[in-house]
DNA sequence: CAGTGGTCTAGACCACAGC
DNA sequence: CTGTGGTCTAGACCACTGT
């Protein structure tokens, strides 16, 4: 009867364990983590991990003095890892390549001024540019930065250094907001893409602050059969 | 000099503001954890909380004995909560229907086999069916479920409740794998979802497992203009 | 082999939310 | 007001991994 130490992961899959069997159906109601640390011989700390973990994956819920309970109706929880658009090509063993297509400085469109909540930058740089892999097409990005929050931007040499490197090294963000959809390509974007105007294309949408200064808001449209992949 | 009770959010946010500073630029090499909480005056326990969180987000990177580096390469990572279709659509306000279009049993075809790494179940049931928001098409759901694994699935009406339903209270996973892109609607799709043939739609595809045994396989195609938001 | 992050324990107090 | 989860502390040991 001796405890053997046990991990906060042993704990979490015991936990699981009764839930997936039953024990503990969806809706009811699970013992107080001191009772259960009693229970399973273990301190009430390494149960709260275990249960963090199970509340983080959403299969649980917790609430002081609510207790916890199993969620009635789970919702499948992914993570996704967005990297530099360079490293993801050069992860495939692809070799990256990169185009300026356009940059100006430009009053700022009401629809991308309205992606920033609270504050709208008045003028900002905009930046269109070609992500290639193996010398295809891959990504076509379409930027907006802001020039208050990140004038440094108006130095750089975007013919060099891609937007996305330089911001993601140089300024960093609290915060973002990410769009997820599918669009048809147009002429102009088949056109850039070298691929069939009317193709499904996967766009992802990416908006990011620092505390509540706007950096950029970007625009990545990519080449058909595109793939989003949860990590592990 | 006393220092005051310091949560643990404090000091992430302490260490995160000389990141963002250059205190440590990316690369750089952070202090040891004992010599980080000597310095704010808390207890190791609580930096390692912190750094825990930050490594969670992706702006720190920590190994045993190399330490903690603030990452040279950060990704943006993100956090994609899938709610049951029904959910997703009553929370807009929106009435939720359901249609039962296809349900049959049949030998597993090789690409649905595929998902399945490892065990490859022999015949499963294939389940078509429709998601409705305010009488309108939604989501077009194609799913597979291995009869092995859940055996009950023969003897559910799915006529009146959604296998997706069904399986998220009765057969939760404990391993998933997510895949989402874009297509171009094909006839059959278009019709069904009442769209016109080529509009560009949102997949996503969704394997399960228990353990190591399947247990579905769905292909959820959405209506134009779908959009998949991250949470928070 | 030794340094650094990862975790466990026991006990205390805090903070939020139901009663 | 009181119960329950959330967090802090101090100290100890473990486990991975670079040197």
């Amino acid at each position: 009867m001796s405890a053997d130490r046990q991990s906060w992961k042993d704990i979490r899959d015991r936990i699981r364990d009764q839930i997936l069997d039953r024990t503990y159906a969806p809706g009811d109601k699970l013992p107080r983590d001191a009772d259960i640390a009693e229970q399973f011989g273990c301190a009430r700390t390494t149960v709260q991990r275990a249960m963090q973990d199970l509340s983080d994956t959403g299969l649980i819920e917790r609430k002081r003095k609510g207790g916890t309970h199993v969620r009635a109706n789970p919702v499948t929880r992914a993570t996704l890892d967005i990297p530099i658009t360079r490293l993801e090509v050069e992860e495939t063993g692809a070799v990256y390549g990169y185009q300026l297509i356009d940059r100006k400085v430009l009053p700022t469109p009401r629809e991308v001024a309205a992606k920033f909540e609270q504050v709208e930058p008045n003028s900002m740089l905009r930046v269109q540019a070609l992500h290639l892999a193996d010398h295809k097409p891959h990504i076509l990005e379409d930027r907006w930065v802001s020039i208050e929050t990140a004038p440094e931007i108006l130095d750089v040499d975007l013919a060099r250094e891609s937007a996305n490197e330089w911001l993601v090294r140089n300024k960093p963000y609290t915060r973002f907001d990410l769009r997820i959809y599918a669009i048809s390509a147009d002429a102009e974007t088949a056109r850039m893409l070298a691929t069939e105007p009317g193709s499904a294309l996967l766009v992802l949408e990416r908006t990011t602050w620092i505390g509540t200064d706007p950096i950029t808001s970007v625009r990545s449209i990519t080449i058909p059969g595109y793939q989003l992949l949860t990590k592990s």
